[in-house]
DNA sequence: AATAATTTTTAGTTTTGTCTAAATTTATTT
DNA sequence: AAATAAATTTAGACAAAACTAAAAATTATT
C-alpha cells in the first residue's frame, strides 16, 4: 500500500464511523484537499486490490480487509500521538501533523514494540480509543457536551476536532480531559452554555461544546 | 525535499567521506540502485536546487547547504536506529531498513526532543557518529582490523557494512562493539586472521577483518 | 593520433497520482 | 413527467521519478 492509498483508507474509515451508508466520492476529496475526479481514479485502484467495495455513483464502503488496514493505520496514528506526548514532551496541539506522518511507517514489529513500550495504552492524547493489534479497542459511552441537560455535572472524556485552535482554546480556559464541568445556564438564543469549573463560571459558545466529549456522572 | 531527493543527497554525502573528488553518476546509480540516466535526471534537479554543484560529465560534490541538509537527515537516521536499540529492544541489525524510512519524517522539533530523550548520544549501534543539531560530530580514530599488525590488542569501536548478514555473523561469534581482540596469526596465502577473544581462538576471514573497525590499545 | 571501450547524457516511454473540462448519471424541483 | 441542479465519472493532460535505447563525451589502448 502506497502512501496515497493509506490516506484514502483510513479517511473512508473515519467517514464511515459516521455515516454508515455508502461514502461518497465528494466527501473523500472534501478530507483528503483533492477533487472529486482523482477520488473516482483512487477508489478504482483501491476495488481492484479489494480494498473497497465500489459501485460507479453508488459510493464505496470498505471491505474486512479494507477495514482492518484502516484500523492498523489509526493504530499508529494514535500510537504514535501518545509517544510524542508521553515521552517527548510534546503538546495535544502539536501532535496530530507529526502523527500523519510517521503513521506511514512500514513495520508491524516496530508499532508493536512501541504499544509495550508505551504500557499499551488504550486512548491517544485526545481520548480517541486506540486498536490493538487485532484491530480490538474500547468503547466508552460518550456525548456531545451541547447535548447535555441543564444542572448536569459531567467530565470531559476527549475532542471531535483536534485542531490545534480548537486545542489551543481549551488549555487557554484549562479544560482538558478528566476536567469536571456543571452545566448552569444555556441560552435559549445562540445555545451558547455558561459553565461552573474549578469553581469558576465560564461562558463556552455552543460550537465549541459541540466539540468536547464528556460523559455524565 | 522530497523522499527521492534526500535519498539521493545522502548517498553523494556517503560517498564523499570516502572519495573526495566528484562523485560520479554510476556511483550514485550502484548505491541508489537505480540506473546512470535516473541520477543524471535527478542530479540536474539538485543543482537546481543548489544542494550539489555539478558540471556535465565531472561528477557531483555537495554545497553547503546540500551538505548540511545530508548530515541532518544521517543524524535523523541514526537517532532512530538508536531509539530503536535501546528504547524498543530491537537489536542491531534489525534497525538500519527501518531507520531508512524513519530518517524522511520532517520535524527537526521531533528529532531535538528524540536527541534529548536518548541523552545525546554520540554513536550509533553500529558505531557511527551522530551529528549533533549543527552537524558536529566527535570523530574517532579507528582503522580496520584486515590492516592491524600481528600480536597487537584491539578494542572492536564499529562496522563498515552494517548488513544484517554481517551483524549476525559478529553476534554468533559474540563480537560486539567493546570486545577486546588480539590477533594471533596472520595467514599469507588468504590474510585470514586467528584471533583471540575471551581466552578463545577464532579464524575470521580478510572480508570480515575488513570490514571491522578496531583501534589499537 | 586514431581507435576502441567506458561513462555519461539525451530522447522518448512508463507509472503514479494529480488536475481541468466535458460528459454522464442521479437527485431535486417545478 | 420534464426540466434543472448536483454529484460523479470519463477523457485528456501534466509533473515526478523511474526506465530503455541511442547519442555524445571522456578515458584507455593500440
Ligand atoms: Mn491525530
Ligand atoms: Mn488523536
Ligand atoms: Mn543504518
Ligand atoms: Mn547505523
Amino acid at each position: 500500500m502506497t502512501y496515497s492509498e493509506e490516506n484514502y483508507i483510513k479517511v473512508i474509515y473515519h467517514l464511515s464511523l459516521v455515516s454508515p451508508k455508502g461514502i461518497n466520492t465528494n466527501a473523500i476529496a472534501g478530507m483528503i484537499e483533492s477533487k472529486a475526479s482523482s477520488v473516482t481514479d483512487m477508489v478504482k485502484k483501491l476495488a481492484e486490490k479489494e480494498l473497497v467495495d465500489y459501485q460507479k455513483y453508488q459510493g464505496v464502503t470498505l471491505t474486512q480487509k479494507g477495514l482492518h488496514a484502516a484500523k492498523m493505520i489509526v493504530r499508529k496514528h494514535r500510537l504514535w500521538e501518545v509517544f510524542l506526548v508521553e515521552k517527548l514532551d510534546f503538546t495535544w496541539d502539536e501532535v496530530h501533523d507529526l502523527a500523519e506522518e510517521l503513521e506511514h511507517i512500514k513495520s508491524e514489529k516496530l508499532i508493536n514494540r512501541l504499544d509495550e513500550f508505551l504500557g499499551f495504552p488504550k486512548e491517544d492524547p485526545h481520548g480517541d480509543p486506540i486498536p490493538d493489534r487485532y484491530g480490538q479497542m474500547i468503547k466508552v459511552e460518550k456525548q456531545l457536551l451541547s447535548e447535555v441537560g441543564l444542572n448536569k455535572k459531567v467530565m470531559c472524556l476527549g475532542v471531535k476536532d483536534s485542531s490545534p485552535s480548537f486545542l489551543q482554546y481549551l488549555d487557554k480556559h484549562q479544560i482538558s480531559l478528566g476536567s469536571e464541568i456543571e452545566i448552569i445556564n444555556k441560552e435559549a438564543f445562540d445555545m451558547s452554555l455558561t459553565i461552573l469549573m474549578n469553581g469558576k463560571e465560564i461562558l463556552i459558545s455552543n460550537k465549541i461544546a459541540g466539540n468536547l466529549f464528556v460523559k455524565v456522572m
